[in-house]
DNA sequence: CAAATAACCGGCTGATCTGCCTGTTTTATG
DNA sequence: CATAAAACAGGCAGATCAGCCGGTTATTTG
């Protein structure tokens, strides 16, 4: 599994298309500054305040950027909800990656899917995952969101899906049985970060283990 | 497994305070019918608009309430989101019981952990869980909320687990599992719900399929 | 250096929501 | 029937937010 190629593959696929490559000019490269810094502000809104929380006044503060200027960079509140949506994806894969290859470097005696599941355990727990989910319940019942996230969401998920099936070909002819056991894994962990308070955390390893128990089945049969 | 008693006994411990059984008064009917109104209208507010939508002019609006009779029954937004809490999770126990012991009555020679985990399936696919979910994220990043939604929502599990205990004598040296296999199916089945439209129904299916095989592989060992 | 351009500033308006308040109608009680 | 109480009606003020606009500063370009 070539690690590297693998993170800049799917970091490239996923990147946000007003990312434009390392711009030389100070006021392209300043105007990506606060750019970033309000992106960064609005998700700090969405995991403090939720999805109501992402006021253009509250991001504003939080990034310590005048109105104006925010007005300057996303002239609607849709255009910088549609910004961290694509940011928040972003984050989701990179978060991801890095935890996945660092452990992988570090303990990569171990099953490859045991080391993923774990890795996307972690990643679940992220602020960045708050936000996610945030923007994903948010989106069911706001359209103008929507037409921002489902697109977002299909994407990442193709680009996951196909990074599986290019990335691990020794496994290509079980690639069905990788591809629900990562559905299974991601439904697994996001419903358990919803039930965390009720459940604690005695109940949420049980599961935890038991999932595991279930997606290394998958390969053994 | 006495049905009936089961469903007694458990909507009886669910149920919203303020409901006092069967008052004879007129006034009291009809404050209680209005009341029951609004709430339902609140419920079409988090279902259609989420929990930024339920807001007291939405709520009376669809309610063809007047905001002064609001008033009058809740004087303050968060009183009214308080009961929405109670009705909401009163209704989910309802809504599951209906169905399982339905489906029980129906088909009883079908394992009984199978029937009740696709009857769980279906109650989560129901508005009122929609409504829940609304709710759940909304009072992670809600203190007023959450101060009305954690205890209720811990009741509900009490209650949950309590009755699976009481209602499965046969296995009482087995709830363990009984109650693993409970928080599990609850975890995968929200999950599942979260990303169902990046999914799709297949996937959706097979995760399901996968499910219901590790909680049976639960009670065989 | 001057003109053009990009980044930034903050006030204003209309819409919406919450909480409060004063009346009005309907039902209960003695 | 008269009085009390409960249910209902809707207007008003304060706060917040999204969108818009004219003005200002900093950078780029010719």
């Amino acid at each position: 599994m070539p690690g590297s190629t693998m993170q800049k593959r799917m970091l490239a696929a996923m990147r946000p298309a007003t990312l434009g490559d390392e711009p030389v000019r100070w006021q392209q490269r300043k105007s990506a500054q606060t750019r970033l810094k309000m992106l960064e502000a609005a998700v700090d809104c969405l995991v403090t305040g939720g999805y109501a929380g992402l006021t253009t006044a509250q991001v504003a503060e939080r990034a310590a950027v005048s109105r104006g200027a925010m007005h300057h960079h996303f002239a609607t509140r849709i255009e910088l909800v549609a910004a961290v949506v694509d940011h928040i994806f972003y984050q989701r894969i990179r978060l991801f990656l890095d935890d996945y290859l660092a452990a992988m470097a570090q303990r990569g005696d171990e099953e490859l899917i045991d080391l993923a599941t774990q890795a996307h355990w972690r990643s679940v727990q992220t602020r960045e995952y708050a936000a996610y989910v945030e923007l994903a319940v948010a989106a069911r019942t706001d359209p103008e969101l929507n037409a921002a996230f489902e697109p977002a969401a299909r994407r990442y998920d193709e680009v996951w899906t196909a990074e599986m099936i290019e990335s691990f070909p020794q496994w290509r002819d079980q690639w069905h049985a990788m591809k629900l056991g990562s559905d299974f894994a991601i439904a697994v962990h996001s419903g358990l970060l919803l039930h965390r308070p009720v459940f604690g955390q005695d109940r949420i390893d049980m599961v935890l283990k038991l999932s595991m128990q279930a997606i290394s089945a998958l390969y053994k049969s």
